[in-house]
DNA sequence: CTTGAAAAGTGATGTAGGTCACTTTTAGCT
DNA sequence: AGCTAAAAGTGACCTACATCACTTTTCAAG
């Protein structure tokens, strides 16, 4: 476990400088939590109780609509956050699902944890401010995609951005995140 | 301009306390900026210097693509944040246009004093935190609507949410912000 | 190594929304 | 009030992509 918290020190250093009493301070409010694939960090209409950061593995966020078709949000990897944000921030119910596309393990923070440790340790909440800042600054690229450009070519604009992302999961998953139909985006390659 | 300042101070005590000191040194990083119609807050090309928070007025913030047609990311007026985050926060040229709807009011914040209030006073960075936070959870709304809803749902669901807005702004630029074109949208009360 | 299910590919056909060209309406200036 | 330019509406036609139905390939579990 030292290691994996090893990890998650480094990931808010690689933003702002913390002494080790601040660490400790800051680590003793996360929880470990490890789950198989196919199973489910939230569900539509639980709790959410946490945001979390990914130790290891791969989840995907999406959520169905009316015709039960499913529509990817985000996909989320190592050293990544994820959450429902919308929920999880108003302590509401849950709007979409994150289930594992692999085993995986997270490192669970609460909303009250989250608040105490960035209302303590200034550098914790500037190191969210910025991380928020530049989730931002990537659902606004991909607003921009969506009204930019053509479905084939968001599809080769991804494969540049995150080729390893592509290798781990089922095509018909890149599609519904592209917002393309399964048959439409198998036409590109050929 | 002390009215104009109050109502900022106002802006952050809606989600942070600040001590009448802390917004004195709060208050002393902004700069005052004032447009009419038509003109540019922020240009393709041209150094990101700011981030604006908008006293009064209208702008909107769009990319012109290949074809020289307009999508516009954002429309934002009294009592929102506007910048070319991207840019802002990388200090790289801009990749947006930024330009006034109706003649505009602006604080203006640069980076290095965001920076230095984020870290001198915590409430702010903890103000900012949230309100990234906010807007991360707006975009992934947009997201999701841009996936799953058809173009004329999308128009229903913006008249419910932002009546006050169709009304500031000629419909082909409400068309170019949900990504259809105008002749389309104009097909949709009839 | 086999086998059953999930994923991927493919053809035929349907449709939402785009584009172009033109007309009508609205709104800002002098 | 009168004029100009931008905005909005409309018809005809076009196209990117969806949908449906089916086949082929891949892959994981016994």
């Amino acid at each position: 476990m030292e290691d994996k918290l090893l990890l998650l020190r480094q990931h808010f250093e690689e933003i702002v400088s913390l002494t080790d009493e601040e660490w400790d301070f800051v680590q003793s409010h996360f929880e470990y939590k490890s789950l198989k694939k196919h199973q489910f960090l939230i569900q539509v209409g639980q709790p959410v109780d946490f945001e979390y950061w990914i130790i290891k593995g791969l989840v995907k966020a999406y959520s169905i609509d009316e015709k039960g078709k499913e529509h990817i949000l985000q996909f989320a990897m190592e050293d990544y956050w994820v959450s429902d944000h919308c929920a999880f921030q108003h302590q509401k119910p849950g709007t979409i699902f994150v289930d594992c596309l692999e085993d995986s393990e997270f490192f669970c923070l609460s909303l009250e944890n989250r608040e105490k440790i960035c209302f303590e340790v200034p550098a914790v909440a500037n190191f969210f401010r910025i991380k928020s800042n530049h989730g931002y600054i990537n659902l606004q690229q991909r607003i921009l995609s969506l009204l930019t450009m053509t479905a084939e070519s968001r599809y080769e604009y991804l494969l540049n951005k995150l080729p390893k992302l592509i290798q781990r999961v089922p095509k018909k998953l890149i599609a519904s995140y592209l917002g393309v139909s399964r048959e439409t985006l198998s036409r590109f390659n050929s």
